[in-house]
DNA sequence: ATCAAAAGTGGACATTGTCCACTAAATGAT
DNA sequence: ATCATTTAGTGGACAATGTCCACTTTTGAT
């Protein structure tokens, strides 16, 4: 790999690193912390969850984990469910009024990408989502190689 | 733009967050904040720096960049001097210690870019990067808009 | 039955970031 | 030239965020 690509790629992070704080700075005029944001859209993608899932795949640390479910409990948007296999774990699952503020998350982040994008052309639009959807392939094959060989 | 659109757009962009996440997490074995290391990198490709540009491309409260600033100059990483147009500002630059430690950070990213995508073979490679041309040649375009429309 | 590992919790603390009021210098209007 | 306004930077006080460690309960393996 030659030193102009690496040096595009790490300047394509940075933009695109860029990008996205700007994209969540937005999301957070919703009332949720970032970490918090992050957390309920998981398990409003993933109902239910189990703490120690999320600790996993969003990389937080344990024991704040617990603080944010407990915050979340306690402002009526998620609640605990009993395990019936392993009585150390709860299922966490979004409350009726969790589901309507994912749900409000959700059509913030599609509306702030819709705000974001409109100036360009659907023919344009259509190239930046191949090349997305390019670079997805190419991280997927790089992780199942990485299954291969660790 | 079509919901299945907006999908794929989400959801690169949370794909793509997470390897940045890990990429930087790395970064900071350096032993630098994630905020510090984002500002020497700030100086060391923009020397000199004044404070208040930092704040605003990096996007960092003033009173915290001058906090940060007074950190990196008592590590001996940073000075200041004085600006001879306009006596509010200082000029900010790497000492020859930061010199060396931005160029440490700036190896190891680079290092850290060749590791993640080592596995790649040179076309796909080649693609991936192109991708990545073809979609900062998109924000380019948002980028002109938003100047001639705002 | 015993023991190591896993899930979760809480205390204590460190780091990081924000808000506000303030000073000093520069700029602009009159 | 003077004075109000804006800009750059600083510091105090504080809030939010994240980390480390010790501990309890439960599970799973031997």
């Amino acid at each position: 790999m030659d030193k102009a690509m690496i040096a595009d790629i790490r300047h394509f992070n940075r933009r695109y690193t860029n990008m996205i704080g700007v994209l969540n700075s937005h999301v957070l005029d919703s009332g949720y912390s970032f970490t918090e944001a992050r957390v309920m859209i998981e398990i409003g993608m993933n109902e239910p969850c189990i703490a120690n899932m999320l600790v996993d795949s969003l990389n937080i640390d344990r024991s704040y984990m617990s603080r944010i479910i407990r915050r979340l409990v306690k402002l009526g948007l998620l609640y605990k469910e009993a395990s019936a296999e392993d009585q150390r774990v709860s299922l966490l699952r979004l409350t009726d009024a969790g589901k309507a503020s994912y749900q409000d998350l959700d059509d913030r982040s599609n509306e702030l990408i819709i705000r974001l994008f409109r100036a360009l052309p659907p023919h344009e639009l259509e190239e930046m989502h191949a090349a997305m959807q390019k670079i997805e392939q190419k991280l997927d094959q790089l992780e199942r190689r990485d299954d291969d060989t660790i």
